[in-house]
DNA sequence: AGAATTTATCTAACATGTAAAATATCGCAA
DNA sequence: TTGCGATATTTTACATGTTAGATAAATTCT
């Protein structure tokens, strides 16, 4: 959903959407990405299931719940990429034993080959990107983004008029 | 796919990558659509139908390939919405008699209709948005975006070591 | 001890993102 | 006039986003 401005009698009544906030970092992030793609995509690699490996390489194990958060994917989205990743031979799947709900999810083998391999060219496009972009820009920016999404986290749900349940 | 610091021996080799700037991005986005997506919901609709309905509000009618760009939208996605608009009622389609390759689309009665019901309650929530935020960094942050999909656009495309066919 | 509630994860179903390919139409050169 | 290349859109196939619900295990309460 888009932005409007107010509403006006011109012709025009409500701004060309595609520069509202939310069109804005949609347009923003496929910029960056568009970048990273052709690279995941020569290792046969979804830029999900590389979140997923980028974020298995921060600790020797982690939660199926603590997946979701850190690499903000959705839960059945988790569980799906998971079987994928599990059938490439990419991670390990252990059951907690403390409680048998929980699973432990690691890097196998492979999986910590495939992301020695990737990272560089990653590290590399980001560099680029950084130097671009610039350096001291690239942190405002993302402490506007953090603000952003700390302002719009907390407090309550915004809501429309006619809320209705 | 996300950013990386400079390799380090320590631990943690690669910076918690969900402040990284394609996550921060996404993470953004999401803060802001939150909001948005239960008077959507409210009203049947999904986010991409109603960016499909909003960009026709603003011109008679539209060809696809205008509408994809407009509400930054894939080709195949649109089609796909398009069909499901047209059964919903909500547009009209008919061919371009200049060029029989082209559709035109433009928003139905019923379709004009929907758009006056949700658009205050878009209007309100993002009024609420940028009371929060405030206007000023909203307009900071545009501008901030806006350059960076230009920096990023401009130019080759940022490719990793090791790049082969 | 047993029942009820809560929690963690997975599955189902459908919409959309994405890459590749197919189909129809148009414009241009020979 | 015909053939070829380009263009516009749709379709196919598969991955993921999203909501809702199912299953299994743990915790809490009676």
């Amino acid at each position: 959903m888009s932005d409007t401005d107010a509403r006006a009698a011109s012709p025009v009544r409500i701004r060309h959407f595609s520069r509202s906030l939310p069109m804005s970092l949609l347009r923003a992030r496929e910029a960056v990405m568009r970048h990273f793609r052709p690279a995941l995509r020569r290792h046969g690699m979804t830029e999900q299931q590389w979140r997923v490996l980028r974020a298995l390489m921060t600790r020797p194990g982690m939660e199926v719940s603590e997946l979701a958060e850190a690499t903000f994917l959705l839960g059945p989205s988790v569980s799906r990429i998971l079987r994928d990743l599990e059938g490439l031979d990419l991670i390990t799947r252990r059951q907690d034993k403390a409680d048998q709900r929980r699973s432990i999810i690691a890097l196998s083998p492979r999986g910590e080959e495939l992301i020695e391999r990737v990272s560089p060219q990653s590290e590399a496009i980001y560099a680029e990107i950084t130097r671009r972009f610039g350096a001291q820009k690239l942190a405002e920016l993302q402490a506007m983004l953090r603000e952003l999404e700390s302002v719009l986290s907390e407090g309550p749900a915004i809501e429309g008029v006619e809320t209705r349940d």
